[in-house]
RNA sequence: GGCGGCGUAGCUCAACAGGUUAGAGCAUGUGGCUCAUAUCCACAGGGUUGGGGGUUCGAGUCCCUCCGCCGCCA
């Protein structure tokens, strides 16, 4: 039996940069791939980006760049970020890839044939957001789309369509057979949905309007719908149709996804794949948000964590560890900094971190660097093995059910244990003692266990465990993070207590994980956010009524203009409002000071005092302006000089 | 409106199909150790398990109802 696993993440929509969501779905894919390749899985995982579609041709125009240039630099933008957070996926797949359009020209090909599209006229609000037409309930009281705030436009053209009810009996029929969605609340949310009829999918969109996607091959007017487009990423990137192994990997995928993309993952997928005769997946793993203070990350509400900076600061094991330890599977979870950092400090530099150091540099001092022979095992150390055993076998189980959080507190009591252990045996007295045999069993029991505690992370904190095993000489031959790895780690060693053996010189590694100073973080992250709120208060803003009674406006009679010598577009008039005022006004391209005498026209009285060419202006008139010229503003009844206006 | 989820110590979460004084970790307090990244170890305080009612010998766990938050669908 083929062991084989194929991990996919969604392929990720560049109108966006990659942010903390991005990063976690990436992240778990990552964690996943590398414990199934040390499980001795032959792995593919799959990761790219979504390029095509109305709102990336927008996007681009709007940066004057073509949808070529803006999708290519998003895209590097993507696998930068993956590289810089070390993950090791197998091919990056990207929408406008020649190999991909082909795959989608074949599988609508295909579908067309078999006659699962029609042709049909449709009207109705179509928003550019949602790249979609919405239904009247989608809008609200003031027909706008909710999700994006902004007007449809009424549109009525011909589209193709797919007829999904069709297969909705099946695939009620089929989720409710088997496990497929997981957690399995997902799935009761879908099997809720496919209550009621399935919507026709349009699969295409008219290229008069938009030609930035995939050609239909039946119809040259029309290219693709980017749903329809996007979601065949995981037949292409396996091979499909052409290399036969893709079959191998399919019966073996899984896919990660957020909550927000459950519907064309559990309804439009399935259902394309039973048309095209293909098997379905094997499982849709489903997570929710990261919300920062309750709220949803997004793009509007300026909170979005930049995964990049994040690991600058932290590191990006430490990162990795924090999103997989605190997020329960499924659920939404909060993100926040006085955890991110306690994490680290608590778990990663107090448990796990002092134990390698405090155990490594005694072993330096005391033995030279080198693993001694192994007394005899009292009770004691017996149950020490038991226990780190029994950790790291709850941590196996959980961690492919994707209860990463689990899976880590379970290999944390272990870990926690080492301390309670080496405490209670304290080799530090047996050897002023001169026990150096009692001192050395206990290291070593401690040293295996702390083999086996990086080898277990390994796909959690690739980085740190990679160092750690190499200092550990236990595998002498481990390179560097990318993909030979799998050959030479291997879980096999997890319960080998000879690891590393008798006589091996360790080489100390220095603090894996350095603790991090919480008050100066967060004062740091203070400052960003100050500066984020003011940045915020520039932009427009709605007055108060309080703020607009400050300003002091009141009609104003003309009682004498004249032009200011030396200046062309300087008026100096003197007015009653009702007292006397000197005001200086840029109008003079536009009236000539006689037609102003005796006008009323309405002034800010309040404005400070300013001197403009050595005249001093006593307040502002107020004047409409546009392409043609200037207006200015007067009461459309004659009122009593110093009358307010409000 | 329909379906579903959540609400347990200051914080993050446990508690398999109802069963002894509701558990961990972090944070807090006290004591100890000194190999160690001011780390580690021990002990302690802290909860009327959102409110109310019911079933049961026994309920955080089942039922009803109310309150609050959230998701999907309409």
């Amino acid at each position: 039996m083929d062991k084989r696993f194929y991990i996919t993440t969604p392929i990720y929509y560049v109108n966006s940069l990659p942010h903390l969501g991005h990063a976690y779905t990436t992240i778990v894919a990552d964690a996943l791939a590398r414990f199934y390749r040390l499980q001795g899985y032959e792995v593919f995982f799959l990761t790219g980006t979504d390029e095509h579609g109305d709102k990336i041709a927008k996007a681009a125009e709007a940066q004057g760049k073509t949808p070529k240039q803006f999708v290519d630099e998003i895209a590097n933008t993507f696998k930068e970020t993956w590289d810089k957070l070390g993950i090791n996926y197998s091919y990056f797949i990207r929408t406008t890839s020649d190999k991909h359009k082909r795959v989608v020209q074949h599988v609508l090909q295909t579908l067309f044939d078999k006659g699962e599209f029609y042709l049909d006229e449709y009207e109705g609000n179509y928003c550019f957001g949602c790249e979609r037409f919405l239904t009247p309930k989608e809008l609200d009281e003031k027909g706008l789309c909710k999700d994006h705030k902004a007007p449809p436009v009424y549109l009525k053209e011909k589209n193709y369509f797919f007829n999904l009810e069709k297969y909705r009996g099946w695939l009620k029929d089929y989720l409710s057979k088997t496990e497929v969605i997981y957690p399995s609340f997902y799935r009761e949310e879908v099997l809720n949905l496919l209550e009621e009829p399935l919507p026709p999918l349009c699969i295409s969109r008219p290229k008069i309007r938009l030609s930035w996607g995939i050609e239909l091959p039946f119809d040259k007017d029309y290219v693709t719908y980017v749903w329809f487009d996007a979601l065949l990423n995981y037949l292409t990137g396996i091979g499909y149709p052409d290399d036969p192994s893709w079959q191998d990997y399919w019966a073996n995928s899984h896919h990660l996804i957020a909550k927000d993309i459950l519907r064309p993952h559990a309804v439009y997928f399935p259902i394309m794949l039973k048309a095209l005769g293909i098997p379905m997946y094997k499982k849709l793993f489903v997570h929710g948000y990261w919300l920062m203070g309750s709220l949803k990350m997004s793009k509007s509400l300026g909170n979005i964590v930049s995964p990049l900076e994040l690991s600058q600061t932290f590191g990006v094991d430490q990162v990795r560890y924090y999103l997989l330890r605190d997020m329960a599977f499924g659920y939404d979870a909060e993100f926040s900094l006085p955890n991110l950092i306690n994490r680290i400090n608590a778990d990663l530099a107090n448990d796990y971190g002092n134990l390698v150091n405090r155990t490594l540099s005694f072993l330096e001092r005391n033995f030279g660097g080198t693993i001694p022979p192994w007394g005899e095992l009292t009770p004691e150390d017996r149950e020490f093995r038991e226990k780190v055993e029994r950790g790291i076998i709850r941590y196996l189980e959980e961690f492919p059910r994707l209860n990463f959080h689990t899976a880590l507190e379970e290999l944390w009591q272990a870990i926690r244990f080492a301390n309670v252990y080496i405490d209670r045996e304290a080799p530090w007295t047996r050897v002023k003692e001169g026990n150096y045999q009692r001192a050395g069993t206990v290291l070593r029991n401690i040293i295996s266990a702390i083999k086996s505690f990086a080898l277990a992370l390994y796909p959690v904190l690739p980085n740190s465990s990679l160092t750690l095993l190499s200092a550990l000489s236990v595998f002498p031959n481990t390179p560097s993070v990318i993909p030979s790895e799998a050959s030479t780690l291997s879980f096999k060693d997890l319960f080998n207590w000879e690891l590393p053996a008798s006589g091996t010189k360790i080489k100390r590694c220095g603090p894996l994980f350095p603790r991090v100073d919480e008050e100066k973080i967060l004062k740091e992250e203070q400052k960003v956010e100050v500066k984020k709120e003011a940045e915020v208060k520039e932009e427009p803003q709605y007055i108060t009524i309080e703020e607009f009674r400050r300003i002091d406006l009141r009609v104003a009679k003309v009682l004498f203009a004249e032009k200011v010598a030396g200046a062309d577009r300087l008026l100096r008039l003197e007015v009653s409002c009702p007292e006397k005022r000197q005001i200086v006004a840029g109008i003079a391209e536009y009236y000539e000071p006689q037609e102003l005498i005796g006008k009323e026209i309405i002034i800010v009285a309040n404005l400070k005092p300013a001197k403009i060419k050595g005249l001093v202006s006593e307040g502002m008139l107020l004047a409409a302006k546009d392409a043609d010229g200037l207006a200015i503003i007067i009461p459309e009844k004659e009122k009593e000089p110093g009358a307010k206006v409000g």
